[in-house]
DNA sequence: GCCAACGTTGGC
DNA sequence: GCCAACGTTGGC
């Protein structure tokens, strides 16, 4: 089982947006970006976790968990001229992106601010908090999604 | 293939 | 709103 961090923009899509939908259980659409897709794309699979990310906010850092329910598919949303995400590139036939559906897990009873997890030495290597990194969907090692729950 | 210009992400 | 750090695009 993998373990990843995914981000979203809480004006865009939130945890408690997640929470609130009925089957609590959304597709996880829009990446438009390589190396996330090909997380999504070849590694994801039905019951990994991944910690919900609040990213472009007032707080950002990791909010709750979310369990990957669905095997990757196509994002349809890169079809649809309407949509924000459409990609004219994206053939349905040879698609370019990729979602999964995620389901709600739990929230944290507090935020673990992006500035906490910088303060820990033991996540020095972590992938989230090196320089310059802007990947919206990322692993995170057994060692490290387990030393951020100590955290809660 | 190079690289300048441009667009995006996301913290602050 | 600013801007650093990318990633992408397209002319050559």
């Amino acid at each position: 089982m993998n373990y990843w961090l995914m981000k979203s923009e809480p004006e865009e899509f939130s945890i408690d947006t997640l929470k609130k939908i009925p089957n609590q259980t959304e597709p996880w659409d829009g990446i438009r970006n390589y190396q996330a897709r090909n997380f999504i794309r070849d590694e994801m699979k039905p019951g990994d976790l991944a910690f919900f990310y609040h990213s472009n906010c007032e707080q950002p850092g990791i909010v709750g968990i979310m369990k990957i329910a669905s095997k990757p598919r196509p994002d349809h949303t890169a079809f649809d001229l309407q949509d924000k995400h459409y990609d004219p590139k994206s053939d349905p036939d040879n698609p370019r992106w990729f979602l999964v559906d995620v389901k709600f897990k739990r929230k944290f009873k507090r935020v673990i601010s992006l500035s906490e997890l910088r303060e820990q030495i033991r996540l020095q290597d972590f992938k989230l908090l090196q320089k310059g990194n802007r990947l919206s969907v990322m692993p995170v090692t057994k060692k490290e999604w387990e030393y951020i729950l100590s955290l809660e």
